[in-house]
DNA sequence: GTTGAAAATAGCACGAA
DNA sequence: TTCGTGCTATTTTCAAC
């Protein structure tokens, strides 16, 4: 009789990440420090199996790579907003180099609607972020929403 | 005459970043898994004087923790969204566990304005983004803008 | 994917600026 | 206090299987 696939690398469509990856994920994301002896151990299989595993997870793009999570009102920042920007006619391009220059604006995205921008902003203070988007004020409109809090953190996806 | 202080350690209110700590911040920022040696000789200090200051800053809760930069594409989940959601009257809480309980929702803040929060949605199909939707709907009025691109990957704001 | 050995690294105590 | 040196235990890496 031919014989069944398991289930184990055919995922999704992609990269084909078996349940021995799909827990490395998940415990470098809660903490991309581990070692990989003890990544190893929490897995159940040596230490240069797992360390393989991570080199081919990051060249075949999945990991694209390990980064801190910063808490930004630690360092000053004490206040966080979502801003949503749209550019006056003629003005996109201008408008996206001048979000890239303001390192406030620790993240944006390009989205479909009426606003082709939404930006993480960071400020010091309300004045920081009244001269944040003054600046942008004579090439876009914004809508700005301040952040009170987290209902959900960064997590993974179902894997 | 008196001493005056240097800028080193009072850039901001609270945790009092010295120049040293905002390098060792970008350095990991870019590559979280830096060994300390290696870290050390991007600073230009010795190894346990560097591995002191990213525990403090640990302690301090200005690094939050260690993670991945993971490219859910790679894994599958082809469409990015972002989504504003409006609970009906008196379903604030049910929306908000509903979305906590979806994991397809990767991060969520609570925002000020007329939705109370703002998601990010990872799914692989538009037939799952409609599932989602479609579930939330009963409770909750959704505007959901699609990813079409990234214009700032995550930064660090100006350390 | 595992094992074992060599090189690199981390963590600790202690001393110096 | 904060940083550097020297020690030991652990970890990483590479080979062979």
């Amino acid at each position: 009789m031919s014989k069944v696939e398991s289930p184990k690398n055919v995922r999704n469509g992609k990269s084909s990440l078996d349940d021995a990856d799909a827990r490395i994920l998940a415990a470098l994301d809660a903490d991309a420090r581990l070692s990989m002896s003890e990544l190893a151990r929490l897995i159940g299989m040596s230490a240069p199996s797992v360390s393989e595993r991570v080199r081919r997870l990051e060249a075949a793009g999945v990991i694209r790579g390990f980064t801190i999570d910063l808490d930004t009102r630690a360092i000053g920042y004490q206040i966080r907003a979502m801003v949503r920007i749209r550019p006056l006619p003629g003005k996109l391009h201008l408008v996206e180099r001048m979000i890239q220059e303001r390192p406030e604006f620790i993240e944006c995205d390009k989205i479909t609607g009426d606003d082709p921008f939404l930006a993480r902003l960071v400020v010091r203070s309300i004045e920081e972020m009244d001269d944040v988007l003054e600046a942008l004020s004579e090439h876009a409109v914004t809508s700005t929403a301040v952040i009170k809090g987290t209902s959900v953190k960064r997590r993974l996806p179902p894997l």
